[in-house]
RNA sequence: CGGGGCGUGGCGCAGUCCGGUAGCGCACCUGCUUUGGGAGCAGGGGGUCGCCGGUUCGAAUCCGGCCGCCCCGACCA
């Protein structure tokens, strides 16, 4: 509905500027429930395209689509050391139902290797049986503290890939496709462009081996770390007794991994791209990639035009998601301004002086073209549309990486300049790290900043720090430091 | 859990200091006129003032307790 509220600017409070912008977007609202949010039309659309493109890649790297129950059974939850650890103080616990006391407590999954191992390991019995390459849609649970729409929230919808190998190397392999496939997927569709690497052991998923992580850099410089992907070794394999036996005859446990990316890739969309009209959206991922708004006087005029715009929206459907915003009873003008804040890529605005003309009046929602707004022959936007917007998109795609870069610091910089950077400014900066957890323990008591990851190669700097940010010494690796979400 | 703020029609707020039976803007409904950047006029509907208790002839307002939400910190995708 149309609302005349204005956004607060992201210069002025960049989290009021998003919270504001969920809401009057159209995105979520807020529940009853303390820390759940309600997934309104509009960003439930967003998140289908989303899940549309990923099933797609999921599919084509070999994946099959399955279904594991909500409630795990406390007792598996704790058969991986570290894994219970790392979840206990997350959980909802279910102990009672059916107007009894149970006997064993239901745990509402946080993730769900704790049921998917003991069942996937009876479907497991020889080398020919893996890999295994599972996905699931689902919901889960982690009890927060604090929460905001879509980056943190107590329930919240994901994908979470479970795979079993037969080697060490297939898994971790595995492990790396699939951070691959995040990264193409956060580029392409998304138009964000993300640091892949490695997190630190402290930065790690409970009862991982190695934890793979997409970071990206929001418009307030803060880092999101978009999507993981972890290699579990034979953790979890060893705690649930998932085994196989190998061509030789033998018997070993099988090597798994998990990774997952979730409905808070709807807020890296707005804090990537939104402006203070409100959401800006990479056409790939918009619901109405084009909107005709139909201008008319009289009655007569009326039918004209909208007549008009049916024509091209049967012209471009198939081709393109249009939409034609016929309500009555609310003027052009305010409907520009509501699918601005909406984020949709392009309008098309179509008068009676149109009509007479064969022509039609195109409007980019991204900034920063003199002609933002401009008249196009008819014939000619059925032409062009879809290639302007595979243009937007990449264009969008060379803004935020543009924006990144521009934000990002290599240096070996003291860590003096760091504190007051982090203070300020903030952003991404490469620097090197002796490899102590103290060390980068300090650094994020000190300035709040931790490291996002150690980036993979093509993301290094030519020149490779010669000191630890914080202790001086020779530095192990060179890691991305951010203050993160 | 610590610090700060706030609970009054769907939303945003005023009224609270100084008690007298609830008001404004937006949204909504009806009608007419409008429509190329957030329409105008007229009429209309909608609120146990977060909850419980106390003081009082009388409480949104004063007192006590409780609950909830938001923002900032410690845990996390």
């Amino acid at each position: 509905m149309a609302t005349d509220q204005r956004l607060t600017p992201q210069s002025k409070d960049f989290a009021a500027w998003y919270t504001e912008l969920v809401q009057l977007a159209g995105l979520a609202d807020y529940s009853p429930v303390r820390g759940c949010m309600v997934i309104r039309p509009y960003g439930y659309a967003v998140w289908e395209l989303m899940q549309a493109a990923l099933d797609d890649m999921f599919k084509s790297t070999g994946h099959q689509n399955a279904y594991f129950p909500l409630f795990l059974p406390q007792s598996a939850l704790d058969r991986e050391a570290e894994h219970v650890e790392g979840f206990a103080p997350q959980t909802a616990v279910v102990t009672r139902a059916g107007g009894e006391t149970l006997e064993e407590p239901l745990v509402v999954r946080p993730t769900s290797e704790a049921i998917i191992w003991p069942v996937v390991a009876n479907w497991i019995q020889s080398y020919r049986d893996l890999p295994i390459l599972l996905n699931q849609w689902a919901n889960v649970v982690r009890w927060e503290l604090r929460t905001r729409p879509f980056l943190r929230t107590t329930e919240f919808l994901w994908q979470e890939g479970h795979t079993a190998h037969a080697t060490a190397e297939e898994a971790q392999e595995e492990a790396r496709r699939m951070l691959g496939v995040y990264r193409e997927f956060m580029e392409e569709w998304m138009a964000m462009p993300v640091v892949t690497g490695e997190k630190t052991p402290s930065e790690r998923f409970a009862g991982a081996e190695r934890t793979f992580s997409c970071e990206a850099l929001m418009r307030d410089n803060r880092a999101l770390q978009a999507g993981t992907s972890h290699y579990l070794g034979q953790n979890f394999a060893r705690a649930f007794e998932v085994q196989f036996q190998t061509e030789a005859g033998r018997h070993e446990y099988v090597w798994s991994t998990s990774w997952g990316v979730s409905t808070r890739l709807i807020g890296g969309l707005i804090m990537t791209h939104g402006d203070d009209e409100g959401l800006v959206l990479p056409p790939r991922l918009a619901p109405h990639q084009v909107v005709i708004v139909p201008i008319w006087k009289s009655e007569e005029q009326r039918r004209t035009v909208l007549d008009k715009a049916r024509e091209l929206r049967a012209a471009l459907s198939g081709r393109v998601r249009i939409h034609v915003d016929d309500r009555e009873n609310m003027t052009p003008g305010a409907k520009f301004f509501e699918w601005e804040r909406k984020g949709v890529p392009l309008r098309i605005e179509i008068g009676p002086r149109d009509v007479a003309g064969s022509q039609v009046v195109l409007v980019r929602r991204l900034k920063g073209e003199a002609d933002r707004k401009r008249p196009i022959d008819e014939a000619e936007a059925v032409a062009v549309l879809p290639e302007l917007l595979t243009g937007l998109q990449a264009e969008m795609r060379a803004a935020a990486a543009a924006r990144r870069e521009e934000n990002s610091v290599r240096a070996d910089s003291d860590f003096e300049g760091f504190r007051s950077r982090m203070a300020g400014l903030g952003g991404f900066v490469y620097a090197g790290w002796c490899g102590r957890e103290a060390c980068e323990q300090k650094v994020k008591d000190e300035t709040k900043a931790t490291i996002r990851v150690i980036p993979d190669q093509e993301f290094r700097s030519q020149e490779p720090p010669e000191r630890c940010l914080c202790c001086g010494r020779a530095p192990a690796e060179e890691v991305l430091w951010a203050k993160a979400y």
